[in-house]
RNA sequence: GGCGACUUAGCCAAGUGGUAAGGCAUGGGACUGCAACUCCCUGAGCAUCGGUUCAAAUCCGUUAGUCGCCUCCA
């Protein structure tokens, strides 16, 4: 197994990943909140993590990934983003909050198949565990690590030794209610102390409720992720995933409640994607334009050129996003397609050259996932003295963790009628008549009425050939 | 105010101490009736100032700018 360098936010370095049981990675993502769209910008994290994922595959890991779903929230009051429009669209049509779940739950897997994301081993929607929700803080309030107050139970974040593990914040400096829509809960002991269960809220409007020791109420927003992670794998968890937005105060909870819960460490590596930002700021639902993969598709993009974008930066850095730089992507991506589609497929398998460049791609992967580095390597493939078996074949390996569709693409294996074919073929014979008789109108006519048709046509030096053109 | 990150050519971007990968765009050329495709050629001294070193984009510090987080956008 070659080696994995992966930066780490518990220790903020660079450093080998080693998973708790030889062979075996446990991995947890945070899940999309289903009560809209998501925008292209929530999607790059998936589609950095599907990488992570993927990677630790092609290395030979047995990887096993949880999602959870967060199909609990304040679902019917939310005022502080502009999409509730969207929500209240959905109840107009008199549908309930799980039937606005499924719908988005369903959208969002929609994108990530679009993007070549893989589903992951386990998803779990959190109406699905209250049970476990509960018993987790029964324990913790047996513990002594949560109390009762206003009809709320809170995590009492000083009982702990050490709160502030991934974020460096420190107790006198920390601003409480910074946002103004945020007002301070008089509840809480400590001003780090947050809710477990819900009874009383200032969102009196939720749909969903559940029994409880406590009484009629809804989970807090933390324990969903630690209690569904350590349902499906254990107290061990080797990597925990979510963009940088989760680090404070999410993951940082859940530290809090799974160690106190579990009494001993509970996950040693936390991978963070960057946002990808537009002109005004981090990407988000209620300003600026709301892109989504439909949107792009509308506009004609192939949704991979957008996980392409994605690739060519590395997920630590902010990425600024444009049509302009999307535009290139999209030149990039065709290009690419091209020259993979002009392989032929002669030649055997050069397996020690292939070594070399699966030795490559490994160490750029390698070194803390530098994707646009592997994407380099792949030109490199390209451009080198291999034969065509042998490029294909390693195409096909960098593409099982780049998932671009770059074969599928290149192939163009689209079912094409046959008349349509034989219609193809007749005029493009026409065609070439009359350029040697150098009726070029009549040859510039012919390749109009192919292209209504959606049929492009390029004379190469082998002759001519004709592709259905894409959407 | 605190915490975290980022700053390399027109744009995206690699680089982890020894004299700046790659992609897109641009310009030139080959091919083509034209177009498209393809191929060849074409570019920066790394935000600022200072330090360490024989040697720094790479290490340390300063300043500036951009972005994120600071309790319910998961």
């Amino acid at each position: 197994m070659s080696v994995f360098n992966l930066y780490n936010t518990l220790t903020k370095r660079t450093e080998e990943f080693k998973p708790n049981e030889e062979g075996k990675v446990r991995m947890y993502t945070c899940g999309p909140t289903v009560y809209h769209f998501a925008h292209i910008g929530n999607l790059r994290s998936y589609i950095m993590e599907d990488v992570l994922e993927k990677y630790l595959r092609y290395t030979g890991y047995d990887v096993k990934r949880v999602m959870n779903i967060t199909d609990v929230g304040h679902l019917t009051s939310d005022a502080d983003s502009g999409e509730d429009k969207m929500l209240k669209g959905a109840k107009r049509e008199h549908k309930t909050v799980m039937e606005i779940a499924e719908f988005y739950k369903k959208a969002f897997f929609d994108d990530c198949a679009k993007l070549n994301i893989k589903t992951p081993d386990v998803t779990e929607p959190a109406t699905n565990c209250i049970p476990e929700f509960i018993h987790m803080i029964e324990e913790l309030l047996k513990n002594g690590y949560a109390y009762e107050a206003g009809g709320n139970v809170y995590f009492d974040t000083s009982k702990l030794e050490e709160y502030y593990v991934l974020s460096n914040q420190n107790e006198e400096e920390l601003q409480v209610a910074v946002r103004d829509d945020v007002e301070e809960d008089i509840n809480k002991k400590n001003k780090t102390d947050f809710v477990l269960w819900f009874t009383k809220s200032k969102f009196d409007e939720q749909e969903l409720k559940w029994e409880s020791p406590w009484g009629m109420g809804y989970p807090g927003w933390h324990i969903e992720c630690s209690s569904i992670s350590i349902k499906h794998l254990g107290g061990y968890l080797d990597i925990h995933c979510g963009g940088v937005d989760n680090i404070f105060p999410h993951h940082t909870n859940e530290i809090a409640q799974s160690e106190a819960y579990l009494g001993h460490k509970w996950c040693n590596y936390w991978f963070h994607v960057q946002h990808l930002n537009d002109q005004t700021g981090k990407m988000s639902k209620s300003k600026g334009e709301f892109l989504t993969v439909p949107l792009l598709e509308e506009k004609g993009y192939n949704p991979l050129v957008y996980r392409m974008f994605c690739l060519q930066s590395h997920y630590r850095k902010p990425l600024l996003f444009s049509f302009d730089v999307l535009d290139n992507t999209k030149t990039s991506y065709e290009k690419l397609v091209n020259k993979i589609a002009a392989l032929g497929e002669d030649g055997t398998l050069m397996q020690q050259d292939i070594e070399e460049y699966r030795k490559k791609f490994k160490e750029a992967m390698g070194n803390d996932l530098n994707t646009s580095q592997a994407l380099t390597v792949l030109y490199d493939v390209l451009k080198s003295s291999l034969d065509n078996a042998s490029k294909r074949y390693l195409i096909e390996d960098f593409d099982k963790v780049l998932s671009l569709g770059l074969l599928d693409a290149a192939n163009t294996s689209v079912e094409i009628d046959e008349s349509l074919a034989e219609f193809a073929e007749k005029l493009i014979e026409e065609r070439n008549q009359a350029r040697k008789n150098k009726d070029f109108a009549k040859a510039d006519a012919i390749r109009a009425e192919l292209a209504e048709k959606g049929i492009e046509i390029k004379d190469t030096r082998e002759g001519t050939v004709w592709t259905m053109a894409q959407r």
